[in-house]
DNA sequence: AACTATTGATAAAA
DNA sequence: TTTTTATCAATAGTT
């Protein structure tokens, strides 16, 4: 638009910046304000010139409802409803309600990480100590069912492949055998050599969940956590 | 822009007006973009279509970074112009804003206390052990030097109030001795009884820090955390 | 989603 | 800055 095309990169000279700055802005503002109009949208424009100045934009010139819902639509996937008309003095209210509780919050959770132990009393120091203790029992029961639950499924997902090994194994042993037969009844018959060049192994080494080679009874017998030598991610020392 | 005048007033053609908002709104983003880079602005841009949809452009995709710039400097803008309409507009995203946080911290704090902790992986589990491990152990080291500071003053004092004991023993021991002294003399001269009726004691059962009998030699011989046979409050059961 | 006739935006110049 | 003017870009209505 205009005389010559507008490369996209910032412009160097400063003048026509800024006179290309005014322009545009100008036009970004009309465009904003005609969706909004034309199409029924709420739109929020924010721009900062290099120098920091600002000009804005929004719909019914109200700014702060439009990015409220913008932070209530990003921060959670809520559903979105129409703004209610919080009286400004509820607000306040709600407001230093939630600040008070978010200190508290933030308070308890530096205590819960082991900080700013120093303001605690004994008494609390005790509760605190009590209640991290019970905590970690549950987190380490649900870890340990976690890992149970992993252990159990490799052990399935191992006796399976076991199995199929097996089968195979013997698949292959007979088809060995079949061939030999035919080989010594070509010999026998003055036939040409025209079985398969590859020689038949016992299918290792190819699964991502291959496990060593095929040990017929020794099924669970492994100590725990361990899945016939195969060390798990959380089995690593931290 | 287009085959005939465009009338400044919303759609009513729902198909229309949903066309135009589509083909506008690429443009707006366009243009927002464009001036961002052609002028080295800031630019952040918000469309909530009709049905609530969010279409955004930022500068460097830093959207939240342009908000709070937005908000200090509009702050600012109304500390030098005292309005008290917009200070509840500013209300108001802050409210949104403490709320997420409020969210998160409180999701911490389940799961610092153990609970809500099916939605964790076996890995973050770990990571909250981790932490909820290190944190008891800061905790216990607090408690400890607290129980040891307090021992430690319970005992001085302890020492105060038995030197002091001691010492008004002496007192009363030379004063009954006085006593005796006079009374042999005043019978040896027939003069009628005058002295205290109260049998003289030594001072037990008096001070807030009073400690058992007075025992000489025992001093530092109670096993730890007991002083003298009196139950601080830490020292009980929970 | 593509196509175009038009209007709108704007770069350069003043 | 704002206005002018020559061009390019966006898009309304149509297919």
């Amino acid at each position: 638009m205009g005389r010559g095309r507008v490369q996209l990169k910032r412009i160097e000279n400063k003048i026509n910046r800024q006179v290309t700055f005014s322009k545009r802005r100008s036009g970004l503002l009309k465009k904003a304000h005609e969706i909004s109009v034309l199409c029924d949208a709420e739109v929020a424009l924010i721009v900062f010139s290099t120098r920091g100045k600002l000009f804005e934009y929004s719909t019914d010139s109200c700014m702060e409802k439009i990015l409220e819902r913008y932070e209530r639509y990003s921060y959670s996937e809520r559903q979105l409803q129409p703004n209610e008309i919080n009286s400004s003095e509820s607000l306040a209210l709600e407001h230093a309600k939630l600040k008070a509780r978010l200190e508290i919050l933030q308070r308890n959770q530096s205590n819960f990480m082991g900080q700013e132990l120093d303001s605690l009393s004994l008494k609390e120091l005790q509760s605190l100590e009590h209640q991290l203790d019970s905590a970690l029992k549950h987190i380490r029961s649900r870890k340990n069912q976690l890992m149970v639950e992993s252990i159990s499924d490799f052990q399935k997902k191992h006796k399976l492949l076991q199995e199929q090994n097996n089968l195979l194994l013997k698949k292959a042993k007979k088809m060995e055998k079949n061939l030999a037969e035919q080989a010594q009844w070509e010999e026998q018959n003055d036939v040409p050599n025209s079985h398969s060049e590859l020689p038949m192994e016992p299918f290792n080494n190819s699964g991502s969940y291959q496990v060593g080679e095929a040990n017929g009874g020794e099924d669970d017998d492994n100590p725990p956590y361990r899945v016939d030598g195969v060390l798990l991610p959380w089995m690593l020392p931290k």
